[in-house]
RNA sequence: UCCGGAAUAGCUCAGCGGUAGAGCGGGUGGCUGUUAACCACUAGGCCGGGGGUUCGAAUCCCUCUUCCGGAGCCA
């Protein structure tokens, strides 16, 4: 009895394997039945004919509902239907427990229903191909930065004060020292990391608490901040473009089914993999005003801007060079406009929105405490941080990648929610 | 938090003043090539909760609850 997955049934035609898995569907019709079988690598339609199986296993066989698990042997052929395709015919089957009703079934649902019973809508095609991209994006985000001299600096989730200070975070009790909050981003310890190794990035969940209620926003989701000594903002934004073009590569190299499954247009993700546009705000602003948009100088981009920004792009494009009162504190400001700062973010095409944001730092001790005391920030907590700019300050930069955004881009997946296991949203923290 | 929309069978929906419907899923039977298989039969309902209007309400009005879509904030 040879063990194989479905991804290997091509390397053993015509040899007696023996395949473990779930029932995606069943379909009899007299002496004949088709078990498709799914086993996490890809799916099998199992071919049994009464005669060959005899009438007590395949009335047996004929009982198997959606979503039962089973082992079934036999030899693996040619799809006789299907040119190109494998199917298995069957010799013996062995369901190990027979499924209750399954609650999804063939037809459509909605999304209520389907995030209630997502520890099952997990098992469904769409959703099998957009956490296996999830995979291959996670890995090649880390594939190219363990190539590119980036050290794994993994930043805590319990902090004791706020990284940027304007957004909410989620509260909880830490015995006799007071509040501590989770993370919305490990930004300032990786700026510690890199006065030690250079280049580090890490990569974890992070949380934020606002009400948000879009397609774009989780209360918990995935960020992988990198940050590098000596790196300019220019040179950031290159790293950021090497390292989004590798991970497009990837995707399409490794998940061409999956993107088949998803009906994702992969040319238009080939076509992404080419020198990214740049423009700064100023332009972007007056771009938009030429198509129509009512947005005015110094404000930040809407949801409607970025997809008119981007609507005939096939590259995602840089927007850069900021007002500083819109963007965070530790932004250097340009030194060719003091009322700009070297932020940059980074907006996918066709409406996925900013998947990367990113700046060149303050490494100058008294502008950055200036712009803390000006943010009324509580200094005591971040003394750490100031000391940075005392004890061999150097330039640096740094941008943080939001995964699911990143994943719901490559996979075509409109909302960020079907783009992670277990989707934390303000409505719903079940299951 | 604000602005829209929705709630009817397990699921997706139709019905929009006059006896509660379909497809899928479930059950039973039929079929040797099915692809969300097909065919026949069958079970399954407090029409989201509460209040009103009416001879009569799933249907009209008010209210509450829940969910969805969008905005803002951001990755």
């Amino acid at each position: 009895m040879k063990l194989i997955f479905v991804k290997d049934v091509a390397a053993h035609l015509g040899e007696e394997v023996t395949l473990r898995g779930w029932v995606r569907n069943i379909r009899h019709s007299g002496k004949l039945l088709f078990i498709i079988l799914r086993d996490g690598t890809g799916e099998l339609q199992c071919v049994a004919f009464q005669p060959e199986l005899g009438e007590e296993m395949f009335d047996a066989a004929k009982r198997l509902t959606m979503e039962s698990s089973l082992i079934v042997t036999g030899i693996p052929k040619p799809h006789q239907k299907l040119a190109g395709t494998f199917e298995l015919s069957v010799k013996s089957v062995k369901s190990i427990q027979i499924a209750e009703e399954y609650p999804i079934g063939k037809k459509e649902h909605g999304p209520d229903f389907l995030l209630s019973n997502r520890h099952l809508w997990i098992r469904s095609p769409k959703q099998w191909a957009v956490l296996r991209i999830r995979h291959t994006v996670y890995y090649a985000i880390c594939d190219w930065l363990n190539n590119n001299d980036f050290i794994r600096f993994d930043s805590p989730i319990l902090t004791p004060n706020a990284c940027e200070g304007s957004t909410t975070l989620f509260e909880l009790e830490y015995f006799d020292e007071g509040k501590a909050y989770l993370s919305q981003s490990g930004q300032l310890y990786l700026e510690t990391g890199i006065m030690s190794l250079g280049r580090v990035y890490d990569f974890g969940p992070v949380f934020r608490a606002e009400r948000s209620k879009t397609r774009k926003h989780l209360t918990e989701f995935w960020m992988m901040d990198a940050e590098a000594a000596f790196v300019e903002h220019a040179e950031s934004m290159q790293i950021q473009e090497d390292l989004i073009r590798y991970v497009i590569r990837d995707v399409l190299a490794k998940c061409d089914t999956e993107l088949t499954i998803l009906e994702r247009d992969k040319a238009a993700l080939e076509a992404a993999d080419a020198p990214f546009k740049i423009m700064t705000h100023r332009e972007a602003i007056d771009y938009l005003r030429s198509k129509g948009s009512e947005i005015t100088h110094g404000s930040d981009l809407g949801a409607a801007d970025e997809v008119l920004l981007t609507e005939g792009s096939p590259v995602p494009i840089f927007i850069e060079k900021w007002p500083k009162e819109i963007k965070a504190f530790y932004m250097k400001r340009d030194p060719d406009n003091p009322d700009l700062v070297l932020g940059s973010d980074l907006i996918a095409p066709d409406g996925f929105g900013e998947i990367i944001g990113g700046s060149q730092r303050e490494d100058d001790h008294d502008l950055l405490l200036e712009r803390m005391k000006a943010e009324k920030m509580p200094l005591e907590d971040y003394q750490w941080f100031l000391d940075l700019r005392k004890y061999g300050s150097v330039p640096h930069s740094g941008f943080g990648v939001g995964l699911e955004r990143l994943v719901a881009w490559m996979s075509g997946t409109h909302h960020i929610r079907e783009t992670i296991p277990f989707p934390r949203m303000i409505y719903r923290i079940y299951p």
